[in-house]
DNA sequence: CAGCTAGCTGTACATATGTACAGGAATGTG
DNA sequence: CACATTCCTGTACATATGTACAGCTAGCTG
């Protein structure tokens, strides 16, 4: 064995469990949430049934422990982003860079319709709305500052319309027929109007 | 019998699947698409077992028509609402119709979930995104007529980021832990400016 | 090295689920 | 009234699923 064994049961420890949900979120979003069961993901992750068992204690811990991992590499991401954009200069740069943002997103579509499904079964387990409303108010935030800079008169309103039209456009990019990707970038002449209106 | 057997076999033909059609939009709606299983939804529709088999021909076509069925629905509401919004005089009256409507539909949690549900399964099965695209057409079309009404220098762009911004508003909605339809109301002062900034 | 602990996995089992289908009930037909 | 037809339902069965757990392996300890 290349290393220690201590040190790779450390790793794997560690490893393994992130494995398995990352597991899960693909199968989520290739299948949905109805799909994940514990051997559907213990083949995903290529690991044995028991180790599903072993490292969450039901299905519903599964489901919950993927959510939450997603919220918070998302309240991660968009604290880094909210700096990055804090910087813009104009509507119209604000605009691309999310659109930017929402074409990258678009591009994995089964991360991305996973994240759709995580937040609709925080609608139906209160025990999930925290770690749901942490995600949704990071992400209004990294859009908040930025409308600051741009003059805004009320950047935080400012910012939850533009958050919501960009999640909005986001779902309706799900249900289209051609490449996710392409269908986000056509919103970009659409959210430099709503960025140009709202701070302009 | 008070009507005749005749009539009573027409009319629940039409009506038993209708019936079950919608006990699978409240079982969706309350536990999500997971827990639509042919027992369940017979249960909630109080029919036996095999009318469920006997009716659709498997689960996924049962979750089919279902999508069909809402998003039916849903054009011809949006077709009649169209109608009424191109009466309003300002943009403040239609970000207050628009508003009322999201109350009115946040208001039964359980169908307004069943809706994004059916939405995500549009995004994993290529045959429902022609419904869903008519759905989301529909949807746009009926704020696109009062924006017209309100002298929007481009319509069918405002209309589709006010409808964005609503989705991903009623998105929000979902994972709150207070009252949804309170919860909508609260969003009023924002389309409220959204409009005006789009409009005026 | 013997024994111990902790991490992990294969397997088994009760239950849930999709679905087929035989047969019953109601209605139409001669 | 006998028969055919159509609509419907209870039941049965193969399979899928969640989950418990016995026991294995690897490293640690004395």
């Amino acid at each position: 064995m290349p290393i220690s064994l201590t040190e790779m049961t450390e790793t794997a420890t560690a490893g393994r469990r992130e494995q398995i949900l990352e597991a899960a979120l693909r199968v989520i979003g290739r299948s949905g949430r109805q799909a994940v069961t514990h051997r559907a993901v213990a083949e995903e992750a290529g690991v044995p049934l028991g180790s599903t068992t072993y490292y969450f204690d039901s299905r519903d811990d599964l489901l919950r422990q993927a959510l939450e991992h997603v919220a918070t590499s998302e309240v991660e991401r968009y604290a880094k982003r909210g700096e990055e954009l804090r910087s813009v200069t104009s509507p119209r740069e604000l605009a691309d860079r999310l659109i930017d943002d929402l074409v990258a997103a678009a591009e994995d579509r089964v991360a991305y319709i996973a994240e759709y499904e995580l937040w609709l079964e925080a609608g139906q387990r209160p025990e999930l709305r925290e770690a749901a409303q942490n995600w949704c108010d990071a992400e209004q935030r990294s859009v908040a500052g930025a409308m600051d800079s741009l003059g805004s008169s009320d950047p935080a309103t400012d910012a939850s319309l533009v958050v919501a039209a960009i999640d909005g456009l986001g779902e309706r990019v799900l249900a289209r027929e051609d490449d996710p990707a392409q269908a986000a970038e056509e919103f970009r002449p659409e959210l430099r109007r709503l960025i140009e209106r709202l701070a302009g």
